[in-house]
DNA sequence: GCCGCTTTTGGGAGCGCTCCCATTACGCTG
DNA sequence: CAGCGTAATGGGAGCGCTCCCAAAAGCGGC
């Protein structure tokens, strides 16, 4: 019964583990990962010996050796502050972790600030350092993706870019958030209801454009273009915003917000033109945000799903991973939202 | 002149690239590490070379071969849900990576949930998958640390344990800005000022409980251990502390709460109670967060300057990895705070 | 008891790099 | 111009694993 030899402080090596349980390397390599084709004792024993040694694979050889990396990164681009300053950005992380937990992925993060780190970037993903990417907020003109898709690097996009997005992607029903928020306004008896919208080459922001244009229809509203106020998801913006569907229709009763921060904006100018909150005019948001629940009045907005969908960001990208045949059909998520009812509406 | 053989579709490695430059791998790996060791001619040409081949090192064969990972990891214990709401994890996470932008550190990011994640963390530490390890929000009898110490692994924390916190730490001034916070209150004219602390066993908590005290005694009030009200950093337990504050001290008229949530729960039992914010009571919070900026009325606040924060812990780290003698001074950076003076006093 | 098939096993050949030692080239000194 | 110290260089060994081929073992059927 040959003893593992163990070396001095270094830590156990599959063949050593191999040793251990008296088999060969190649054996206790198919046990470690889960081949079907070695008998029952002999899986035994390599695992008592894996056990016994504390034996934990090395990640470097194992990328050196089966050519991939174990990994997958999380881009986010920097710039969007916006997206840092909401629970979005920890909820998708959480999300993505909780996917990750029961796999050998890790979760790497990258920051693309400026011009220079976005080339390193690109090199980074063209020297395949990473099995997979989660690209979140891309912009519809980024390049990013068409680079792996030329590389062939799986790729999974929080939000499509636009109606025929080619890229699998995993995004909130836009649409039907928007339309329930304005369904429920014109419940509450709202019959001028406006909006302000995000930026809409965002198609996200589109998106929930047509949803408000749409539940104006359907309520039989007359449409109105003077009551749709395009902003850019800030709260200067979406006061600057309110400040206009004031002037143009100082009779509006209700408006949607593209997003919570927006609709902060819209509120302070409300406030100081003497318009109640919510008995002149009612306010709904996007997003379910901090900021919606400790507004003054707090804000009703339209939650997504965020932990879940990077939760199914990740999921699409592993199984993306695992390869499927490149020419099946390319999933493409829209998870549904929910109307959070408050007291501004 | 043998041109570098380029193997079917893969990318170039040391080998090709010194072949092309005409000179041994060895020279090409010097070059490439900035070793000195290089004659200027030599170095051009490899240089040369690496930029017509588009070469980019194997991260795993270099860290197969050199016994490192060239990897990092962020550890966020997820069951503190307060630090994902805030800004404070996008922020500490901007700092870190813009302090590796220049790097070839990558960063790991990982979340540890229940008690398995924590097991699992624990034995891809001892594999010795990352270089170092900076750990946010430490809890004082956390196992981790001492974990990591044994192992030898460098690691940065994110707020220290205790007084004598012997693991390099970057902290911000709890004591300093919650002193400031008071001395304004009393500048302010007031003169009953009561503190709601967060959960006592963090230390953060009892140095901003250590500061509001100095600050009453310099201001020459009288203490009174019945202003003090524990807390546990959530919004309900502010409002429970506030709402006890009130019947022991009616007369009270100004509150620094510890952190903006608690300030958030305090506010609106000050409100029900009929109490205006801030002709009656002056309130100040801790954090600058999102909340307190929409707050009703926007609440003044205590920042503390957390991208920085991230910033240097990073950099502590690096260093700590570059290896400074173990038995050098622990570097325990404590960065100030500024306060955000809004309508809440 | 032999043959041919399948299942299981062992271990060689690399993966691309760093480390390090041996070798060569160079530059002075006497 | 020999001799020696130093700077520069080449390349073997090996990191720990996966892949894969060939060998061994097992199992029926005739």
């Amino acid at each position: 019964m040959a003893a593992a030899r163990v070396r001095s402080g270094g830590r156990p090596t599959l063949e050593e583990v191999a040793a251990r349980a008296g088999v060969g390397r190649g054996t206790a390599s198919r046990v470690i990962n889960g081949s079907p084709r070695v008998s029952d004792a002999t899986r035994q024993a390599v695992e008592a010996a894996v056990a016994e040694l504390g034996y934990v694979p090395n990640r470097a050889a194992r990328a050196l050796a089966g050519n991939r990396t174990d990994a997958i990164a999380l881009v986010v681009p920097e710039p969007e502050t916006r997206f840092f300053a909401e629970p979005y950005f920890s909820a998708i992380v959480r999300g993505v972790g909780a996917a990750l937990a029961d796999t050998e992925m890790q979760l790497l993060l990258t920051l693309v600030g400026n011009d220079r780190e976005r080339r390193r970037l690109a090199q980074y993903l063209t020297a395949h350092r990473v099995d997979g990417v989660l690209l979140v907020a891309v912009h519809a003109d980024d390049p990013l993706p068409e680079l792996l898709e030329q590389l062939g690097m799986p790729c999974v996009i929080s939000g499509a870019r636009h109606p025929g997005e080619t890229l699998p992607s995993v995004d909130s029903d836009n649409y039907e958030g928007a339309r329930a928020a304005v369904e429920h306004l014109v419940s509450r008896g709202r019959r001028q209801v406006a909006t302000i919208t995000g930026r809409l080459e965002v198609y996200g922001a589109q998106r929930r454009l047509d949803g408000y244009r749409a539940a104006v229809s359907a309520a039989g509203l007359t449409p109105d273009e003077r009551l749709i106020a395009p902003a850019d998801f800030t709260e200067e913006g979406g006061a600057k915003a309110m400040r206009d569907l004031l002037a143009r229709r100082p009779e509006l009763d209700g408006v949607f917000v593209a997003s919570d921060v927006m609709a902060a904006g819209a509120r302070q100018v409300l406030r100081e033109a003497g318009r109640r909150v919510p008995e002149d005019v009612a306010l709904v948001g996007f997003d379910d945000s901090v900021v919606a629940r400790h507004m003054h009045p707090p804000l009703t907005s339209v939650r997504q799903p965020i932990e879940e969908m990077g939760r199914r960001m990740a999921r699409l990208l592993l199984d993306e991973i695992a390869g499927r045949s490149p020419d099946e059909e390319r999933p493409s998520l829209v998870l549904p939202t929910e109307l959070v009812v408050r007291d501004s509406s």
